[in-house]
DNA sequence: AAGTCGGGGTA
DNA sequence: TACCCAGACTT
């Protein structure tokens, strides 16, 4: 009797004990010709980008809830996405998540295209995403790779070379390995097994179902891959936040930042510039407006892709009618708050000041 | 090819 | 602390 290809070894073990994402039907319960609904595949794996499964579920039941379908979301206010999304992170996801909306609504008949190429084109849907939902919502033969499918095929086959020069001979080895039938359930079967046993760190070998065919199993070489270039430590920028509280209902003084580029698009709280030569000292210089501002005890610390914030937090109480209303300024009361587009940085200084 | 974009989980 | 990332876009 021939021995099991390394795709049966691989979807034998998903079908006995991989955990399923909520939202992908299992093909068991796939009632016959039904097919996943491209729209929450595409959803989900746009907030899987750089983010986990348990950071994603709330978001994605949210959105699910609040625009069911394609439609939904590209008639949707940018505004309202940009809240929904507010703690996710990467914030172009959601700008390009709603102009994708709108291509599809528009120019695709409100249908998501089903080849890679297509797909590609689509704002927001990179190779990975082209390839994850080709593969996931039609049922298409493609090489879907991921940062889990870097690490096990990287040690499946003890590929040396560092990554990103590595990138070329990955796909191609996942074009191979993956099977004609259920090429889907095969991409979501390598995803997690590199989520739960083939980690970054202290692999399970000995549970792997690749175990036998593995080129590193249970070596130290094992954790060694893949290989990345070293990468470089993030510089410590400064800055200085400024919260204005309306002593009669509670309200803070909230502004919107610009649509590019860092938390782009997202609201904030007035504050300085951020740089690694800010003057602590002279902090108050940056004040929107003039007012008796308290320093907080206690700073702000969040790091970035790039670099680690400090933030010292000042608040003012002043009426909020005795302020020159400026256009680009709110005020936002205390049961508004949680509606806002706070990305978590702010949320930081916001609780720094109110507490 | 390198830099820009968050945030949470681990050790 | 200091790592690890379930990528895509811009320059």
């Amino acid at each position: 009797m021939a021995s099991a290809s390394p795709a049966r070894l691989l979807l034998d073990w998903y079908d006995r004990h991989a955990r399923r994402l909520p939202w992908r039907v299992a093909p068991e319960d796939r009632k016959l010709g039904e097919i996943p609904d491209p729209y929450r595949i595409w959803l989900s794996e746009i907030m899987l980008q750089q983010t986990t499964v348990a950071a994603v579920k709330d978001y994605f039941e949210k959105f699910c809830r609040l625009w069911p379908t394609v439609e939904d979301l590209a008639a949707a206010p940018e505004e309202d996405v940009m809240k929904a999304w507010a703690g996710l992170g990467y914030y172009s996801r959601a700008r390009n998540l709603k102009k994708c909306a709108e291509t599809v609504a528009s120019d695709h008949a409100g249908r998501f295209p089903e080849d890679e190429k297509t797909l590609q084109t689509l704002p927001g849907i990179g190779p990975y995403s082209a390839a994850a939902i080709a593969t996931i919502a039609f049922d298409r033969h493609a090489a879907v790779v991921d940062g889990n499918v870097e690490r096990v095929l990287t040690r499946l086959f003890r590929i040396e070379t560092p990554l990103p020069d590595a990138k070329p001979q990955i796909k191609a080895q996942m074009g191979e390995l993956t099977p004609e039938k259920r090429p889907g359930d095969f991409a979501q079967a390598v995803m997690d097994l590199g989520a739960t046993i083939c980690t970054p760190k202290r692999p399970a070998c000995a549970l792997c179902p690749w175990r036998d065919i593995c080129a590193v199993q249970s070596s130290e070489l094992a954790e060694t891959l893949p290989r990345k270039a070293p990468k470089k430590q993030k510089p410590t920028r400064f800055g200085a936040a400024f919260v204005a509280v309306d002593p009669a209902t509670g309200a803070v003084l909230l502004r919107r930042r610009p649509p590019k580029g860092l938390l782009g698009g997202m609201t904030e709280v007035p504050g300085s510039d951020w740089s690694e030569d800010f003057d602590t000292e002279a902090a108050l210089e940056h004040a929107p407006f003039p007012a008796d501002w308290r320093k907080r005890m206690n700073e702000v610390k969040h790091t970035f892709t790039h670099f680690h914030l400090r933030l010292a937090v000042y608040r003012a109480d002043l009426a909020a009618e005795s302020l020159n209303a400026s256009a680009r300024d709110w005020w936002s009361t205390p049961d508004m708050l949680s509606e806002e587009a706070l990305p978590t940085v702010m949320r930081k200084a916001l609780t720094a000041a109110l507490d």
